[in-house]
RNA sequence: GGCCCCAUGGUCUAGAGGCCCAGGACACCACUCUUUCAAGGUGGGAACACGGGUUCGAAUCCCGUUGGGGCCA
């Protein structure tokens, strides 16, 4: 009677702890370490942690785990910020903006980890390791020589008495979590369904080191249930520790939050996208003159499908979009010809103004003093590159004309060769020389007619000036616009360049 | 090695038993437009890892194999 008492009482708690998770509001965070830089896997953990709080119109929190003090890196946490506001992740909480839950830094709540890990322990749920690194690394070889987990049965079995002696004579310890020798811990993640393990497969972890700062496996569980997450966002290489944090929040009998593991995101089936190779941070590819949009975009798309063909969305139109039914399992290989591409279809989009606003951080110095129209080549720029890195190399013609061999100027296909452009060159020069207006459309009719004049095709005339005025295999626009570009007197020089080479040949 | 997880074209994916001899996108190829190259337009090749079940019917459910990833070392 009364056993069946207490299981309705169990079923009616968790009916209830259900009940509050969905009524109260939906609160995620972002947790990076700063290590320097943002790798894009996790920035899309952070983008879909911020899409699902605000899709429920719930906080996007920030919290800095620093708890791995020999990874931190100078100036690492100004970085994340300025990433955020780059792309767009607005935070409600973080050390910055502040909140009811601080404070947000780990380094910062040394005291509330001691406090819990202590509580741990009389709860059942830790116990202290006074083993030293050496006697912990034997057991370990031990444990695996026999395919066991690691779990300190000595210090597990320590008495009270034999506690308080080694901390009175200063026997430096850690707090190492005690997981049940039977039963199994399981767990329903949103992404990968129920994951179940047996206990006795689990490692005591260590929770808190012996300088006294916790571990990930501990500040986690910690502070999502002290920053009041419900819905916790992380890589999968997670999912298999996950129980062992299921278990603390039982142990503390806190509220378990919703579990959602996401797929990584690789280089290739093999690899994984690396720091080294500058391919794995927002930084780099930032830095590379790729739009913060555009990698957002992009990023979102690998492990995530809106559920028809749409593939671009601003951030507001994901977060109205965005649902955990279309997260997908399997872990996605980062595309990077397909990054471009849609770095490539960002910038074509955009009004010529702006194109051309981003364009000019890209020009080389000269040519910003240069008596160039900028906004035109911006212009001809536009539907040519797909990062915005790839503007010097294609403007380099610009300032100054390359020395360039004759060979250029025989092309099958325009049905040029040495012979036909020296002829074309020489007839365009006096056309253009006498030529008004000094226009795009002008220039383009008379280059046209003059081809006509002298029985030869369009691209017989226009090729031979186009690789005059550039010196180049292909140029961001044709003959009329780079002659436009460059004004008659550059014009008239360079196609008299062109000639003098032609003669010599 | 033990445990956990994953598996649709080269890549990202749609697909939640019949609508699928599998749809979209990138890439690739061809054609087209054309003053070069792009961009644009049109078309094309290309996948349900394998083997067993379940079912009238399976890419979709179950089991196994193979391959891959993760965690613990």
């Amino acid at each position: 009677m009364l056993l069946v008492f207490g299981g309705c009482l169990v079923i009616m708690e968790k009916v209830f702890t259900r009940w509050r998770m969905t009524m109260s509001a939906v609160r995620t965070r972002y947790a990076p370490s700063p290590t320097g830089y943002m790798h894009l896997g996790n920035l899309r953990t952070g983008l879909y942690a911020y899409l699902t709080a605000k899709r429920k119109g719930g906080q996007f929190v920030l919290r800095i785990e620093d708890t791995d003090q020999e990874r931190k890196r100078e100036g690492a946490v100004q970085a994340i910020y300025d990433t955020l506001a780059r792309v767009g992740l607005q935070h409600d909480e973080g050390p910055d903006v502040g909140g009811p839950y601080g404070p947000y830094v780990q380094s910062e709540r040394l005291e509330i980890y001691h406090r819990y890990a202590q509580e741990l322990i009389e709860l059942g749920g830790a116990y202290r390791c006074f083993c030293t690194p050496e006697e912990s690394e034997a057991q370990r070889a031990e444990a695996r020589l026999h395919k066991r987990p690691f779990k300190d049965m000595n210090c597990r079995s320590l008495t009270a008495d034999e506690i308080a002696e080694r901390i009175a004579a200063g026997v430096p310890s850690v707090v190492r979590q005690l997981t049940p020798l039977t039963g199994s811990t399981s767990y329903d993640d949103v992404v990968f369904g129920h994951i179940s393990i047996d206990n006795a497969e689990l490692d005591d972890s260590v929770l808190l080191k012996s300088d006294g700062f916790p571990t990930y496996n501990f500040a986690n569980v910690v502070d999502d249930h002290l920053m009041r997450i419900t819905h916790v966002m992380r890589g999968a290489e997670y999912l298999s520790s996950t129980p062992k944090y299921i278990l603390l929040y039982e142990t503390f009998g806190w509220d378990i939050p919703v579990h959602i593991h996401l797929p990584a995101i690789n280089k290739s089936a093999t690899e994984k996208l690396s720091k080294r190779h500058g391919d794995a941070s927002f930084e780099d590819y930032y830095n590379k003159g790729y739009l913060p949009q555009a990698i957002l975009n992009y990023v979102a798309l690998l492990g995530w499908a809106p559920g028809n063909d749409e593939e671009f969305f601003t951030l507001e139109e994901m977060v109205r979009r965005f649902s955990l039914e279309g997260l997908s399992k399997s872990p996605s290989i980062f595309d990077p010809v397909k990054m471009r591409w849609m770095n490539g279809e960002y910038l074509r989009r955009m009004s010529a103004e702006e194109f051309h606003r981003l364009a000019l951080a890209w020009y080389p110095q000269g040519l910003l003093e240069a008596s160039v129209d900028l906004h035109e080549l911006s212009r001809l720029l536009q539907s040519r590159i797909a990062i915005l890195s790839e503007i010097p190399e294609q403007v380099d013609f610009v300032l100054a004309l390359p020395d360039y061999d004759v060979a250029l100027y025989t092309h099958k296909k325009m049905k040029t060769n040495p012979e036909v452009a020296r002829r074309s060159l020489q007839a365009a020069r006096e056309r253009i020389a006498g030529l008004a207006p000094f226009d795009r459309a002008s220039l383009h009719a008379a280059l046209e007619s003059l081809a006509g004049e002298l029985g030869l095709k369009n691209g017989q005339v226009m090729y031979p000036v186009r690789v005059a005025l550039s010196g180049k295999e292909f140029t961001p626009g044709g003959a009329s616009e780079l002659a436009e570009l460059f004004g008659r007197d550059e014009v008239l020089h360079r196609i008299d360049v062109g000639i003098g080479k032609l003669e010599n040949a």
